[in-house]
DNA sequence: TTGATATACTAAAACGTTTTACTTAAAATT
DNA sequence: AATTTTAAGTAAAACGTTTTAGTATATCAA
């Protein structure tokens, strides 16, 4: 049983296919459609539901009404938040989203990109890994809208939504230092981003303005895409070694590796340890004692985007690239 | 600038556009193309960096090496892992995934399957909810290989993959039995969804088995969909309202509720009262104490799904609906 | 030498839309 | 009455592929 076309619809209705697709897509008016007519076809496209095929519809113009959504992994609970965030927000707007993982691998997320580009999604959004510049580049360069977010490629002229990590991470030392903390450490992961070096920068700075000496030893970076046993093996090896009154993770899943760690070699949270994770997790609020954490507005970063998107798409000449820089925020938990 | 199409190829070739679709869907030996002609085709495309239009192909073929996965809500770690397993397993086998959530909606259910369909999946994984039956059958009638899983559709005749959530919870009951409990509580959701109602079964059918009387007033049903503030008022009353000395929470962000509940009023899990949780989740096993919990097998769970797909759609004969019933592990933790 | 077969390739239809550039008749304007 | 404008619609091209049904030449068997 095949599906109806709308050829089929046309033949139902006796006018010409033209006259259907002007009435479907509500050029019916302006196309001066007799409103007989349009009550006629729209009433046989209701019994028979019919519903346009849009291989063809996007085939004929280009786009397709669907948005890319290109993350690192969707199982990490920070992009499994914004992408419902985000998918949510563009279904209310008549965009669907189609997303997919590039487990920060560069031939994957070049793949995908293919992928997205070849089904000609309008717009993308892309949380991107260095060494996919250039095909970056080249999506910018068919003018298609691109917004990067939670990393930066500060090379490429577009739109950048994503947390002022400089500012959340010097904070987060800060308020160690306030505790009284002398010997802080920060967990953190052995990649070339913006987003992560900038932790680390607010890290040192802090450490500096509050005039304690930066102990290299005391930064941990943990290489990327190990498997977490060895983590947790690095992270142990740390807190045993150094005598350490204070850490700063700079990720949410290194911070649940560091919790693990702290309960396989029973030390406590307390007066004499602090510890803040990064990007919240319903672990941090749950274990005893909760986890102070840098919580990214969420929220405001999945609108944000949205909004640069939408304006993009309805915008028929190239707006300005914007960077937005959007706060993160302390959670201080006892 | 637009992009290369096949004719461009052909024309940069000097040859037909025929022989190059046949080169590029490795059919040029059957088609008996010389080597010569073979050789520089590719040596043009390469260089060329032409890529095949996809939407133009999926037009003509009318499928698109796309598997549609439909599932309850992204941001839930059972699915968020789930569907990262399941997109790496399909990838590795030529397929990609694109995923988006229902909400447990049925309209978005519904407008998911449509869009899908008018963007010709090869095939659908489905975690499903009542009263999309109709908009399923639909997508059996037209001969697409769909899979449901997590939830069944007992009247639908396709193919299912799931935990035994009966058991599983039995299981997880009796083991509260063993160590002497007897004010068994079960805080499930008020869904009428088969899984959902076979893990209030095997609550029951453990209880009556062990001779303990079964007390509705300890089933707590959370309404679905309901502000996790509403969730955490009601389980706070169960607790407070009823002498209870173990739990079992039929979903994992119950659990984190019921966690949630007891660390507001200070109940400590321990010899006196105990807690299952299901579908596990980070913060239990990080939880002071860890929370046991009944386990789904994930990576089989998502291995049998892309099993049964690759099967069907290498089949040219519709191979007999399976209804694949995978054991739960209940892990005890301390 | 003739008909069959293999080799090497191609023209054109088809997939289902959108959109441009018409046509035809009626109404309005001069 | 002749011309222009408006109303109501349509034919056909185009989007970029795949695939069917060829063609033309060379080779082979009888």
């Amino acid at each position: 049983m095949k599906a109806l076309s709308i050829k089929d619809i046309a033949l139902k209705a006796n006018v010409s296919i033209t006259t259907v697709s002007f009435i479907i897509n509500g050029k019916a008016k302006e196309k001066s459609i007799s409103d007989a007519v349009i009550k006629k076809v729209q009433k046989i496209i209701i019994d028979s539901g019919y519903k346009p095929n849009q291989i063809a519809r996007s085939l004929r113009t280009g786009n397709s009404n669907i948005i890319g959504l290109i993350i690192e992994d969707i199982s990490n609970s920070f992009f499994s938040r914004i992408a419902r965030l985000i998918e949510d927000k563009a279904y209310k707007r008549g965009y669907k989203i189609i997303y997919s993982s590039t487990e920060n691998n560069v031939e994957k997320a070049q793949e995908l990109i293919n992928l997205f580009k070849s089904r000609k999604v309008d717009a993308y959004i892309i949380s991107p890994i260095k060494g996919i510049e250039e095909d970056i580049q080249l999506l910018l360069n068919e003018h298609k809208p691109v917004i990067l977010f939670d990393r930066n490629l500060p090379e490429l002229n577009t739109n950048y939504v994503g947390a002022n990590h400089f500012v959340a991470s010097y904070q987060g030392v800060e308020s160690f230092i306030r505790q009284g903390k002398k010997s802080i450490a920060l967990v953190t992961i052995d990649i070339d981003v913006q987003q992560i070096i900038e932790r680390y920068e607010g890290y040192k700075k802090a450490l500096i303005d509050y005039a304690i000496p930066v102990d290299e030893e005391l930064v941990l970076k943990i290489p990327f895409n190990q498997p977490e046993v060895e983590t947790i093996k690095q992270i142990k090896h740390l807190f045993k070694a150094k005598k350490i009154d204070a850490v700063l993770f700079a990720t949410n899943y290194l911070a649940i590796s560091g919790l693990k760690v702290l309960k396989q070699i029973n030390k406590k949270i307390d007066d004499q340890f602090a510890v803040i994770g990064y990007d919240d997790h319903e672990a941090f609020e749950l274990h005893t004692p909760s986890i102070s954490t840098i919580q990214q507005p969420l929220e405001e970063i999945a609108e944000t985007i949205i909004k640069l998107i939408l304006n993009q798409l309805s915008s028929k000449t190239k707006l300005p690239d914007q960077q937005i820089i959007i706060p993160a925020k302390l959670i201080l938990r006892k």
